[in-house]
DNA sequence: TTAGCGCGTTCCACATATTGATACGCCGTA
DNA sequence: TACGGCGTATCAATATGTGGAACGCGCTAA
């Protein structure tokens, strides 16, 4: 284990959080370092391409190398790169936030979205992550996954809203009602007041590989939108899934 | 300078290249370093969240760390937040692939891009990198470059295809009328058959930060249509000039 | 105006973290 | 069945990284 590769990638890690430019004291503070160290690690990220002098003298920012490596990462994922006319389409009928979805561990990592053009709409980031058993996309996610991953879930669930499903039973149970009926509903189980709709995405080997959904404040979610917009992000869904290479009549047997 | 974070990085990035996880001998023969000790740096680089083991015993491949790191910074790019309308915007009036880029050096970085819904149009990626002089956004952004940025262009130019600006000279006069018509052309002179419209985008200082355009094949990019996608994107950059704060009647004086 | 404080930057003796050769078990192929 | 290349683990040797101290600069308070 090298802990100078730890230790400069933790000062990466905190000048790429950083809303403006770190000084080296700042961040030896932050991170307990010595301020030659910092100051060294520093010039060595530099070097690297990674970070840069910031315009104020003493200061230090990231580029956009990260951003670079990353994009390079992530465009080479199948399913993000066929997902955009899917989205678009689901866009276009639902005016609302549409997402493309990851599972990652226990959360769902954001791939892609497209915003709503309303003013009032579902803010959320690309490269965000949120807890899946708390949002649509998670919940679509989660059903298909096997027993191996399922069984990893605690008992008690972090409960972001009032709303939020609290204990691995009730999602368990939650979670073969979206096998059931094609998709999965969020009624604001993460942010308050902000729900969504999502289904699951498989590939060619009936595998879930992500999940695409729309979300937008739950006002716009009454029971007539729900089955509306279940209707269309599980057909879109199925188009990408078999974009994909999917080609089961109907949904896979569950994964072992 | 600390070469062993420097060698911990290079090793990470070779990983983030690749398109298929890769064994420990491989990345060794690649980055000539030892097999220990690029298995000690995997380890660490697993430790720190940026690494995992693939599905194939024995190789490793990027976890999208990098990628929700790298979200985090982009996201912050004010111009990146503030674009998405007006990039939907002139997607719908054009149905041509929108770019939003930066300048980096000599080259443009795609911070953001929305696809063509059309079956033929320009490829890109986000995080991509293009010569600034052979695109569209590239000579919109080098054309309110300072004296500084342009001084640095070498004599010759390179020239992906016959119709890329090969001289500095030649360059210079092409941005000349850049900055009277308001907005930038490629007539494929980065891909064949590949064209664009670009214009500028101001921040509130009247500072060149960004530019937005279109692009797509050459044949629709005809004289008619560019006349047309010119005033469109023109629109859609003073529009997004003016919510970054950019409050002059016309355009900037030319920077020092 | 002056002094003090905190900043970034640089230096280098020394402590320690990293290196790579070696060995081992496993797997695939001839 | 044997050989070669793989990934993984170990540890003595050594090369690298560490951090305390010093310096110059700039800002602020007295």
């Amino acid at each position: 284990m090298d802990t100078t590769l730890l230790k400069g990638l933790n000062v990466l890690e905190a000048v790429a959080r950083s809303r403006a430019p770190r000084g080296v004291s700042e961040l030896a503070r932050e991170l307990e370092l010595t301020k030659s160290n910092v100051h060294r690690t520093l010039q060595t990220l530099i070097a690297a391409g990674y970070v840069r002098p910031g315009s104020v003298a003493g200061t230090y920012e990231c580029t956009l190398k990260l951003f670079e490596m990353a994009s390079g990462v992530v465009a080479r994922i199948d399913v993000r790169q066929l997902a955009d006319p899917f989205m678009q389409h689901l866009a276009r009928l639902t005016k609302e936030t549409i997402h493309l979805s990851i599972l990652e561990g226990m959360d769902v990592i954001y791939l892609n979205k497209i915003e709503s053009p309303q003013p009032v709409r579902a803010y959320s980031t690309i490269g965000g992550r949120a807890p899946a058993h708390c949002v649509a996309s998670g919940k679509a996610l989660l059903a298909w996954q096997g027993e191996a991953v399922l069984r990893e879930l605690p008992a008690r669930l972090s409960s972001p809203t009032q709303r939020s499903i609290a204990s691995r039973d009730a999602l368990l149970e939650e979670l073969g009602r979206v096998r059931r009926q094609g998709f999965a509903v969020n009624r604001g189980e993460w942010r308050e007041g902000v729900g969504g709709v999502a289904a699951i995405v498989f590939d060619m080997h009936g595998m879930p590989v992500a999940a695409i959904g729309m979300s937008g404040p739950v006002e716009r979610l009454r029971p007539a939108s729900v089955r509306k917009y279940s209707q269309l992000v599980m057909e879109a869904a199925l188009g990408l899934s078999r974009s994909l290479g999917y080609s089961q009549p109907g949904y896979p047997p569950l994964a072992a």
